[in-house]
DNA sequence: TTAATTTACTAAAACGTTTTCGTCAATACG
DNA sequence: CGTATTGACGAAAACGTTTTAGTAAATTAA
C-alpha cells in the first residue's frame, strides 16, 4: 500500500505537504502541488479512508435506511427507484451509502449505535416505521438526519405530494363521469392520510357521497390484500363503476379479481393506481396513474443531506410534485 | 464519544487490557471480562471501525458490484431479490455492504480503487459486463471476489442453472404436445448461452426440430424490445404455438403484442416466463415459470466469501438450482 | 537599514484501536 | 530451596492521516 510517506520521500517534502498539497491548501507552492500530485498519480497513491475519518471524523458515508415490515424494501420498485437515485446522488458528491440495521454480526444493536459504529455523515430513512423508538432515537440525535415522506418538526424533509396525488386521480374519475368512486387505500400511516384527504376533497368538490364502504383499507404492495379488498367492493349491492387502488403493483391483485369474474377494465369497470412506476406502462390495459418522481425524492433528499452535513442548513420541507399519468384503464361512464 | 481509555479508567485496568478483553483473548482472567464488558456497555460503549481498521486493516465491510448498462440494476426484481439477501446474510455475519461504482465524488475511479479506498475485504460481483476491463482488473487482484452467474477459473462462483432451467421448460412445452416452439433469449451473455444450450438439448430429445427464426434475440428486462420480438414471431407464416420468454417482467411486453392482436393465453398461444418472481404468481393468466433461487444465491455468495476472507478456501463453483412453476400460461397442443 | 510581514514549508501530536514484548507474581517442578 | 513455568496484566509502538504551532527565508514596510 502506498501511503503519503511515499509520496513524501519521492518528492522530498514532509508528509504534511503532501497532505496539505493533495487537499488545495493555499499555502503550498503550485510547483509543489504539481509535482506531488504527479507523483501521487505517478505511484497510483490512494487515500486511506479509515486514517481520514479516525482524523477528521468525517467518514463520506452516507446511511440509509430503508426498512420495511414486510420486509420487501428492496423489492419494492418505488423505493429501489429512490434508493438507487439517492445512490447516485451520494456517489457524485463523494458519498458512499450504507445500509443502516439493527442486527448487525450476532449481537442487536440499535440503528443509531450502528450510525456511530460505522461513522455516518448523515441518515436518510424512509418507508420505515416513523413511531418506532429506535428510529426516534436516531431522529433525536445529533448525526444529521432527513426524512422522506414523513415530516419531525426540526428536520429537513422530502414528501411527495401525496394528496394532490389522490386529489388528480379522484377528479379525473368525476371527471369523467363516474360517480360510485372506490378507495382502496393502504394501511393508516401519513401518506395514507394525506391521501384520503385528497380524495376526499375531490368528492367533495364534485359533490359526490361516498358511503363508508367504499373506502377499504389493504396493504401497499401486496396484491393478494388489495385482490380481498376489491372482491369485498365487488360484492356490495351496489358496487362502484370506478376503484382507485393503493399502488401500481398491487392493483394487479385487483385486476385479477376482476377478470376472474368476467368483468372488463374499462368496459365494466374503471380503475387507476398510484406510483407511476415502469411496470404500470406496461401493463394491459395501461394503467392511468399518478407518477411520483422516485427521482428527485432521492436526489433531493442528499441535496439536502449533504448541505446539512457540510455547511449549517436550516430545516426544510420540499416537497416534490407528481405527474398525471393517462392510460386507458378508465372509461367514461355515462349515468343512467 | 466512549473509548476504550474510559474504560479502562473506569476499571483501573490498562487499555491493552480492556481490548483484549472485549476481544475475547484467553489471557484476560474471567473476572476483569466480566467487569469490562460490564462497564463497557453501562458507559454504551460502541468501537471505533475506523480506528479497528486502520490497525487490523479488515473493514468488515464487503463491496457490491451490480451494474447494468441499462442501470436497472437496482430495479430488476431478481437483482433486488439478490442484493437484499447479500445484505442480509452479510450483516448476520457481522458485514455491512458498500456499493462500488466507478465515478465517487467528481473524479473517476476504477472499480479496484474504490474498493481499497473502502478497504472491503471482498466484492461480490453480479449483472456486470465481464469482460469490462475495470472489473477484470478487480477480479484479478488480490482482494477475494465472489461472482454471481460467471465463472472465473481460479475464484469462486455461484451459479443459477440456467440450462437446467430452460431445459425443463422446453421440454414441459414439449410434453404438453407443442411443435413449434419459440425461444426469444436475452443478450448472448454467458446464461443466456446456457439457456439456449438447454432449451435445444429439450428439443433434440423431442425429436423437434427448431427453425431460425424461432429463435430471437431480445433484451432481458426490456419489455419493448421483447414486444417487437412477439410481433416478429406472430408475423411468421408458421407462427410458434409456445414462446418462451427471456423473463417474467419483460414477458409483460410480449402479452401486450399477444393481446392486441385479439389472441388469448393459453388457449391461442402458449407462454413461459422465466424467474419466478413475485410479479409471475399474481399475474393473469398466472405464468408458468422457472424459479430461480435468489435469495440462495446471495445467501452462499456471502457464505463463499466470508469463507475466502476469514480463512482459507479453495475456489468453487456453486450451482443454485431452480424449481419449476406451473401457472396456467401453457395449454396442452392437440397436433392436428 | 531594521523591523514587520508573508510565504512555504516541517515537526510532532493526535485520532482509537490492536498487538508485540515485557514484567512480575504465583505456582509447579526437580 | 532454587529454578522453570504459567497466568494476568501493562507499556508502547504502530496503523495513515490531518492539523496546530512553529520556523526559516524571502519579501515588504518604515
Amino acid at each position: 500500500m502506498v501511503t503519503i510517506k511515499d509520496i513524501s520521500k519521492e518528492c522530498g517534502v514532509s508528509p504534511a505537504t503532501v497532505s496539505k498539497a493533495l487537499n488545495g491548501y493555499a499555502e503550498i507552492s503550485p510547483e509543489t502541488v504539481e509535482l506531488v500530485k504527479r507523483t501521487a498519480s505517478k505511484l497510483n497513491y490512494m487515500p486511506n479512508a479509515a486514517a481520514r475519518l479516525l482524523k477528521t471524523n468525517r467518514s463520506n458515508n452516507i446511511g440509509v435506511l430503508f426498512v420495511d415490515d414486510t420486509m420487501s424494501g428492496l423489492t419494492h420498485e418505488f423505493f429501489s427507484l429512490i434508493l438507487n437515485s439517492v445512490k447516485e446522488e451520494a456517489e457524485t458528491n463523494g458519498y458512499d451509502i450504507t445500509f443502516i440495521s439493527n442486527n448487525i454480526g450476532r449481537q442487536k444493536m440499535s440503528f443509531l449505535q450502528h450510525c456511530k459504529y460505522r461513522n455516518c455523515d448523515g441518515v436518510v430513512i424512509a418507508s420505515v416505521d416513523f413511531q418506532n423508538p429506535e428510529v426516534l432515537e436516531l431522529v433525536r440525535s445529533d448525526v444529521p438526519v432527513v426524512t422522506i415522506d414523513y415530516s419531525f418538526d426540526n428536520l429537513s424533509s422530502i414528501v411527495s405530494d401525496n394528496q394532490e396525488g389522490a386529489y388528480r386521480l379522484a377528479s379525473y374519475l368525476a371527471e369523467q363521469g363516474h360517480r360510485k368512486i372506490a378507495f382502496i387505500h393502504g394501511e393508516r400511516t401519513l401518506v395514507t392520510q394525506k391521501r384520503i384527504r385528497g380524495f376526499n376533497r375531490a368528492m367533495k368538490e364534485n359533490g359526490i357521497e361516498t358511503p363508508d364502504e367504499y373506502m377499504v383499507e389493504a396493504r401497499y404492495h401486496d396484491a393478494d390484500s388489495v385482490r380481498k379488498a376489491t372482491a369485498a367492493l365487488l360484492d356490495l349491492d351496489e358496487p362502484p363503476t370506478a376503484i382507485m387502488f393503493p399502488d401500481d403493483f398491487s392493483f394487479i391483485g385487483g385486476q385479477t379479481e376482476i377478470f376472474e369474474r368476467g368483468l372488463s377494465i374499462p368496459d365494466d369497470i374503471s380503475v387507476c393506481g398510484y406510483d407511476g412506476i415502469n411496470l404500470s406502462r406496461i401493463l394491459n390495459p395501461q394503467l392511468t396513474t399518478w407518477y411520483q418522481n422516485a427521482d428527485m425524492i432521492g436526489k433531493e433528499s442528499v441535496r439536502k443531506l449533504v448541505e446539512s452535513i457540510e455547511g449549517t442548513s436550516v430545516a426544510e420541507q420540499i416537497m416534490v410534485s407528481g405527474e398525471f399519468l393517462s392510460g386507458n384503464s378508465v372509461k367514461r361512464w355515462n349515468s343512467k
